[in-house]
DNA sequence: ACGGTAGGTGTACGGCGTACACCCGTCAAG
DNA sequence: CTTGACGGGTGTACGCCGTACACCTACCGT
């Protein structure tokens, strides 16, 4: 009865894996410090230590929750669509986590080797160009042109920032026009191409599939010639 | 004569950063602080602070730095081999600064605007589509298909990680294999593959072009088509 | 009844970015 | 020649970070 003595659900890995998830959902990554999981936690800070070996290993323990979130292959479904519909599911995850892909990189770098989760989705992409025929060196060659898209991100160097309080010192649009002419020929034809849609009138997810079946589609072509 | 008042060469914000490039290129960018960078120029910390606004501010310099060291678009070329050679160029710098992926993407995600010199580049290699006789709007679709690549960086997963000190808790090969399969029987065949060559037997380099020119081939024929 | 152990606590250290007050040399205006 | 503003380097201090280390406590199998 007497809420000060009322304990708190007992800590756990899973626990201070998902809070840290959540917090980083929220505020970024940058926002996502031991001392901010245990506050969240109501528990002290070094608690956590007794659940995770130190930061670096909780980045890996996200990491790994999040590649587990990816759909699992579809059994029943050609090698390209089959790898169409994982990238678009990995893509799916990284838009509800969009700190997620600097994490991955930024790990990935740092470690002699990918993380369970992670080698167990580069190893099932694997296998379903080889049971769509692919001989073993031109799924490596495959792996690489898909590159970062396999994970579902791209890389997109201009999303849209539209809603982004501008720089206080950004070159006013006349100067920006005279510096950067066809940027900014592509920015007005893309403006006024879909005015209709709210937003950039950039369709970044129509973008990424485009680019994805352009791959696929070189892809493809490979192996019939192989 | 007096060493103790010979003194130094005056700061600037080339100076500044300068040595912030050459820190982070032999230490990475974990080990770049102000601190350090004050301390490389015999100077206290706080002295950086008149020559630039705040590290952001510093990062968003090193990478206008970098993308300067670009090659510029070459103006006797077809639009093909033009962005071949600019972004092989790109890749190239990228070598030199392992660090720069990274950097850049945090600071792209972070500013409302890419830093001018990105500005430019990315306006040029329009241009040379453009001029390549590309309509505006599969100009546009090709910078979203080129995604990472435009920057020089297609965010291996697999680079070659031989050379790091092995995970201490890292499964043996033969569970490895048990539990990865296709990955393993991947890794063996590229490995046999070209056991001639010393390293790990991937050659990045080429596999980076291969990717490359498969994606400017898929270009090429939407340009014929179109 | 008792020792071990798993899990939460408290304190402390060294490093970080940077706000703010200061100080000193140079140089233009009076 | 004096003066005062100002650009550029200094010193101190604050609040945050990750985490080492000692501790305390509640529960467990013997």
């Amino acid at each position: 009865m007497e809420i000060g003595t009322q304990q708190r659900a007992p800590l756990s890995r899973k626990r201070v894996l998902d809070t840290a998830v959540a917090l980083a959902d929220e505020g970024g990554v940058d926002a996502l410090s031991m001392r901010r999981i245990a506050q969240a936690l109501g528990v002290v800070p070094m608690a956590l230590y007794k659940h995770v070996a130190h930061k670096n290993e909780l980045l890996d323990g996200m990491i790994d929750a999040l590649v587990g979130e990816i759909d699992p292959p579809s059994a029943d479904a050609d090698w390209k669509t089959a790898v169409r519909r994982r990238v678009l599911s990995a893509r799916r995850m990284l838009l509800r986590h969009p700190w997620a892909p600097a994490v991955i990189e930024a790990r990935m770098k740092a470690r002699a080797t990918p993380t369970p989760a992670v080698l167990a989705y580069l190893d099932s992409m694997i296998g379903i160009f080889r049971a769509g025929g692919f001989p073993v060196d031109l799924v490596h060659h495959a792996m690489h042109v898909m590159g970062s898209r396999l994970l579902g991100f791209s890389q997109e160097l201009f999303e849209d920032r539209t809603d982004r309080a501008p720089d206080p010192d950004a070159p006013p649009p006349e100067e920006m026009a005279a510096r950067y002419p066809h940027l900014t020929e592509l920015a007005r034809a893309v403006a006024h191409d879909e005015e209709s849609v709210v937003g950039s009138g950039c369709d970044d997810q129509a973008e990424f599939e485009f680019a994805l079946d352009l791959t696929l589609d070189g892809l493809e072509r490979l192996l019939r010639t192989a």
